[in-house]
DNA sequence: CCTGAATAGGGCACTCTGCTCACTATTTTT
DNA sequence: AAAAATAGTGAGCAGAGTGCCCTATTCAGG
């Protein structure tokens, strides 16, 4: 596995700082050429250090302004099943399986809270579901974020 | 507020079939002209449709392999100062507010379990935190997604 | 019938990209 | 110590994409 080192790490602080910007702008910033540059992300790149490439989509502005987490408790050995289930909801918009009180963690968007009992409804309605926990996102106080380990590594 | 049309959906889509299609090549999937494409993609980032631009990456390749979510229980009344102090705790990546059994839902990356163990209790060290409840993520059974929302307004 | 919005098409200067090549340091291997 | 791999630099080039401009056409609503 490669170990990303010290230039890796001001490029990813760089790319976080401003994910547009372009190479050229990449190589003048850490005073590199940007054949380096080009090099290194490349190697990043291949390592797997990037998960992709994500224009964010504002659910809100599809109709979905609320988000939810849902604790999901099942019967683990239908698991599989229940996943594959769940992914036909389209309102889930992601899902963790746990290791903890829970067994899935979910994540869905919906219009209102009409909505979100509906859903949660459809949830329990899955064959292997045994009981859902439902709290409701009241706002994102922390946003996602890796600037500061990224930081730590100076 | 500003809503959306049958185009600007499609647009969407495309989008998240491949977030790194230019202008261009979108005008060709789409069967319009590379202006309307223009015209409609800015007109979608003023309206807040789009949340911004990502590289995603990847946690793991900086050191921290494993996800938690932990729960937050706070003396709701000192919230405000400990959403503060919890955003000076590097391995926390996001946290959301909310309203059900925990008053937090906060997700760390970590090294290892005994990383996660010091990590719960840094937090559990902030004044006013009452008691937390770690689950480990398995792994991300549904990947985020919102696709199939996209594809309902077809 | 007229107006305004959406779309299409053309054009132009500019930047970024992906690629290649040659040259220089630095480090590793033999 | 010599040879070889590795990383970086600087230059260049063709192609693609962008941002911006202007104009013509279509079409729905007042």
């Amino acid at each position: 596995m490669y170990s990303l080192d010290k230039t890796d790490t001001q490029l990813l602080q760089a790319l976080s700082a401003d994910p547009r910007s372009t190479f050229v702008a990449l190589a003048d910033t850490l005073g590199l050429s940007r054949n380096t540059v080009q090099a290194r992300m490349k190697r990043l790149e291949d390592s797997g250090a990037f998960l992709g490439f994500d224009r964010r989509i504002n659910p809100a502005a599809l109709g979905y302004p609320l988000t939810a987490f849902i604790e999901v408790h099942v019967q683990q050995k239908r698991l599989a099943q229940i996943v594959i289930d769940l992914a036909l909801i389209p309102e889930i918009v992601q899902a963790h399986g746990m290791s903890g009180q829970a067994d899935l963690l979910v994540r869905v968007v919906c219009t209102d809270a009409a909505d979100l009992f509906r859903i949660d409804g459809t949830i329990l309605a899955c064959d292997g579901v045994e009981r859902t926990e439902t709290s409701l996102a009241m706002g994102e106080v922390i946003p996602y974020r890796l600037t500061p380990l990224l930081d730590r590594r100076g």
